[in-house]
RNA sequence: GGAGGUGUGACAGAGUGGUCGAAUGUACCGGUCUUGAAAACCGGCGUACCGCAAGGUACCGGGGGUUCGAAUCCCUCCGCCUCCGCCA
């Protein structure tokens, strides 16, 4: 969430850079601030009336050491009233700071510079294509049909097992996620980031400190005997790693990956969105993170944009590269980059990843600060990036590199699957 | 899951209900000394909030309570350790 230093200091910059993703804060961040200076006064008051009694604390303590028993008693007399006092002003102060924190959780980031104003997908750039995106949809199987045919991946039997959105892959299909996910998590450690196997359940601590709680409760599944949620991104896990710490300028940047499975309710979901691998329940993900120092973390950006994008040519699918409209982006998020795959055989673009800078934003919630040059603590800037979701993956695989019936595999991912064609 | 123990600053480790934000040691930073380094010595060394400042307030795993006053007593939750049970 947004720092209070930020809205006192920058609050019309901020209602102007809100603006682009369509929404006037003016009201909420007025509130904040009239709350923020109340507050003060509150804490003002406060703290006197705890210095008070502090100080008669202390001569009760000399009173009783001198053995004056009477007029310690007087002035235990004169306490009674400063008790009843600070605890309502702390009280009064509890309240203020809650009635802030609920505005703050519904003021999501500003959006940077660079990115455009815009109510939906339909104001994202495309700053980039890459490939030749051929409309195969008369020649070749969408990936659906083509995966029953080869029997490698079976949707009816994960419906009768769980339920929609949660499909097996066998044989080559199970093989091909496994050397995908191999492949994706060799680049990321070629590219120095470290690789972790992170829990796939997260506590509610960790779903705020990304900021998926309190906002996206409703997406993520719920274990309500232990209170635990499941995983809708390895983000969180990962990110949550540098809850509640103090860095060292010279740890920074931190690079860290890590494969898991990821779990979404997609409450709401229907249709085309959700026919075969383009929308499920459970998929594997790759993710890439990046604790940076705020100076940098623009470079950080680049870097894992131009990561993605060497994951993309060494499986030789078209892709393009979005930066999201103000609108369009998450909560938490400064600045978004959105890789999309062709789908030859649906023609359409499927997202594949998604690569953001939360700037402070993320470590305000998380408490992730780090020592800069001078000694000060500052809020670090965190990003991520899914390098890569598999399963729009696969399915642009399937559908792209069809040829005579078969799937031909990319020669960078053969050395990972250990065949050539499926 | 049951029984017992334990949780203090970057780390180690004291701490009697009253001047404890917390001894001491190590690490770290600055200085003196040295040709340089080490050693030795001197000084500094937590976080957050309020305040122009002086200074004030809060924080000794989390939350609550007793008390004029809690790191210290009580309750509760969490983590860790030991033993038992169960188990891939």
């Amino acid at each position: 969430m947004l720092t209070l230093t930020q809205i006192r200091e920058e609050r019309d910059q901020i209602i102007n850079a809100l603006s682009k993703r369509g929404l006037d804060v003016t009201e909420s961040i007025d509130k904040v601030i009239t709350l923020d200076q109340e507050r003060r006064a509150l804490q003002k008051e406060l703290d006197d009336t705890l210095a008070q009694s502090n100080t008669l604390s202390r001569q009760i303590g000399e009173l009783m050491k001198a053995g004056k028993r009477e007029e310690a008693e007087g002035v235990k007399a004169e306490t009674s009233g400063l008790k009843q006092k600070s605890s309502d002003l702390r009280e009064q102060m509890q309240g203020h700071e809650n009635s802030m924190n609920e505005i703050l959780y519904t003021i999501p980031n500003t959006p940077s510079e660079l990115v455009a104003a815009g109510k939906s997908e339909d104001d994202n750039e495309v700053i980039s294509t890459h490939g030749e995106q051929i409309d195969l949809s008369d020649t070749c199987m969408p990936h659906w049909d083509l995966a029953k045919e080869k029997d490698i991946i079976d949707f009816d039997l994960g419906a009768k097992v769980t339920g929609a959105g949660f499909p097996f892959y066998k044989g080559k299909g199970a093989k091909l996620q496994r050397g995908l996910i191999r492949y994706f998590l060799e680049k990321a450690d070629e590219a120095g980031y470290t690789e972790y196997i992170p829990p796939h359940m997260i506590n509610s601590d960790s779903g705020f400190g990304t900021g998926q709680l309190p906002d996206k409760e409703g997406q993520m599944y719920h274990m309500q005997s232990d209170d635990l949620y499941m995983i809708p991104t390895a983000e969180v896990p990962l990110t949550n790693i540098f809850r509640d710490t103090l860095l060292n300028s010279s740890e920074l940047p931190v690079k860290i990956c890590g494969y898991t499975p990821c779990f979404r309710r997609e409450a709401g979901s229907y249709g085309k969105d959700v026919r075969g691998l383009n929308r499920l329940h459970q998929f594997d993900k790759v993710e890439i993170v990046q604790i940076s120092d705020p100076g940098n973390s623009d470079d950080a950006l680049d870097g894992m944009v131009t990561h993605v994008k060497g994951l993309l040519e060494g499986l030789e699918l078209p892709y393009r590269i979005l930066r999201l409209c103000a609108g369009d982006m998450g909560f938490t998020a400064a600045i978004t980059y959105d890789f999309e795959v062709w789908s030859a055989a649906q023609g359409r673009w499927l997202e594949v990843s998604s690569v953001s800078n939360f700037e402070t934003f993320q470590a305000n919630r998380l408490k992730c600060r780090y020592k800069d040059g001078e000694g000060k603590n500052k809020l670090v800037h965190t990003l991520n990036g899914s390098a890569l979701a598999l399963p729009r993956i696969v399915a642009s695989l399937l559908e792209n590199h069809q040829q005579d019936g078969d799937v031909i595999i990319p020669k960078t991912l053969v050395p990972f699957v250990g065949f050539e064609r499926i």
